[in-house]
DNA sequence: CTTATGTCAGTGAAACTGATATTG
DNA sequence: CCAATATCAGTTACACTGACATAA
């Protein structure tokens, strides 16, 4: 049984998640947002008023990882609760929002980046095979 | 702007490495190897009798973070050094790599399970775009 | 002298499990 | 009563930066 490293898909994946993530990070900086926090208010605007355990699942962490997550988010003022204990629905505050735009300018400027070199096929079919991946996965 | 994390090629990719190190992680969990330890035997394997730096170098890791690994790997006997100082060479101890065999094997069993539904051209295109989008960003 | 290296120490982000209280 | 939830607390794996002594 040998393994190739310099062939391996895996070994690849992890390489491009691991540049991805360190270029978003490097982006993000400036905004004081961590790619896990970009990652939550992307969610929370095209899915507003959900509650945490609803959002841990939408975003595959647990309850209590994503808890902690929206504790810093609540804290910096970008997103805030209506209701109480388990009827609490989260949404962005006006400067969470404003926030956020700002980080997608830069995210899909970091997406693009990373994609510059393929084609709008290989994009399409790249993210195809991702998912399918997933899916095998699961 | 306009961010749609269903369709980011990014999302896809941090949810697939997620699956992935998921996966890894439950199947080498029996043999009480971490997916980076997995992976720091393998390279091993393939570039016996590097340093401490050379191995840091070849996974893109600080010098910092494969010291800390290779303790672990160290006191677990799967690796072992010799030479002193900063002529300390790296190599598998016959433990390692009877363990990193049994690993591979279930490395193998986990990547063929996440490719299943691809054809050898389609692996091939996703690696090869894989690697474009790490040089992308470097 | 300079540079790379090994190593110690501290820090941080991000996930996990466990436990408890609450509530629909 | 039961199941899901919110939340507190502790832990872990992994990477980072900084600092320092040392050796090529």
């Amino acid at each position: 049984m040998q393994v190739e490293v310099g062939t391996s898909v895996g070994y690849a994946l992890k390489r491009a998640q691991t540049a991805l993530h360190a270029a978003l990070d490097a982006g993000l900086r400036e905004l004081d947002l961590s790619v896990s926090q970009y990652s939550c208010l992307e969610l929370l605007r095209q899915r507003p008023d959900l509650t945490n355990a609803e959002l841990a699942r939408g975003a595959f962490v647990t309850r209590q990882a994503m808890h902690q997550l929206l504790g810093g988010l609540r804290t910096a003022g970008l997103v805030a609760g209506t209701g109480e204990g388990r009827n609490e629905r989260i949404a962005l505050t006006p400067t969470g929002l404003e926030r956020l735009e700002r980080a997608s300018v830069i995210a899909a400027a970091v997406e693009q980046r990373m994609l510059s070199s393929l084609t709008g096929d290989d994009r399409r079919r790249m993210h195809e095979h991702l998912i399918a991946c997933v899916d095998a996965l699961a």
